[in-house]
DNA sequence: GTAGGGATACTCGGATAATGGGTGTCCGAGTTGACAAGG
DNA sequence: CCTTGTCAACTCGGACACCCATTATCCGAGTATCCCTAC
């Protein structure tokens, strides 16, 4: 019950791209170099994230990847859904007399507290309280 | 990102001890059977509730486990994060500028709204509204 | 009747697989832009 | 000037290997209860 650090790779990535300038794309490369990954693996995780309309490719030169969609719609639950799938954490595998199962019950509705919770969260207002060289910080280290 | 069967063995097992006549020892084997399961591994989940102190064993005839104190304490929290670790569930490993991770604290505190809604659940409560002959279903099919 | 000694029914803990998902690498394929050569 | 071809910089996708936690089994050791026997 631990969080992949795929969704880490994902979280920071993105939160880079919401810092980098409106409409630019970034190549894996430059990425993947700030988070000390092998891009090839990280273009692997990016392009869950693609699937998710979360963001856009463009191949060729000077190619790489941009936001999809306004920045300020990036939500945590989106990525994190995205790289870990949108099924419970949970799941009873016995068979019931009855057709459910109250303890999958309650552990669903623990979820969506979580899930509430992320999903209200934008990675934007990560930012709001961090004043211009914070930002140049976040843009080189990601804070 | 998934809770292991051996939490689901944990809250199955627990909600039986919950349900069984107070102050009664239940061996592994009839645990066990219920989930369909072998009784060695069951006994090594339940080794850890032992550890948590949420119940307890008698070794020897007629041993088996039973409930640690009064069964109205028991929250879903303590027997998952018996299981589970009390560890956080999302660690961001890279090297940042700044001490803490942006990113990692909210993870944590999105953590904390799930976990406020498991502690303050117990077990319990899930048997508020089921009749006598929805009991004893439990007891034998664990609902 | 009472004390002692098995036999039995249990849990406990370590050692040891088997399995599967996360993590990561490698490589070929396809795509785009820049540049140069040739008409 | 315009076209065309080549090259380099990219991403994409599949195939593969590795590591580690989960899951599970097996077995010996310890422990308590019951019963039977002997005095």
């Amino acid at each position: 019950m631990k969080y992949s650090k795929a969704t880490n790779y994902a979280l920071h990535t993105l939160l880079f791209l919401v810092v980098a300038p409106e409409g630019a794309t970034i190549g894996v490369q430059v990425l993947a170099q700030m988070q000390k990954i092998s891009p090839t693996y990280l273009s692997k995780v990016l392009s869950k994230l693609v699937k998710a309309n979360l963001i856009e490719s463009t191949t060729g030169v000077n190619g790489g990847y941009k936001l999809l969609g306004p920045k300020e719609d990036v939500s945590f639950l989106k990525v994190i859904q995205a790289i870990e799938g949108t099924g419970s954490l949970f799941n009873c595998g016995l068979k019931h007399a009855s057709p459910d199962c109250l303890i999958q019950q309650t552990m669903a509705e623990s979820e969506m507290a979580m899930e509430q919770y992320l999903s209200q969260k934008k990675l934007v207002e990560l930012l709001q309280n961090i004043d211009e060289t914070g930002l140049a910080a976040i843009r080189n280290t990601f804070n």
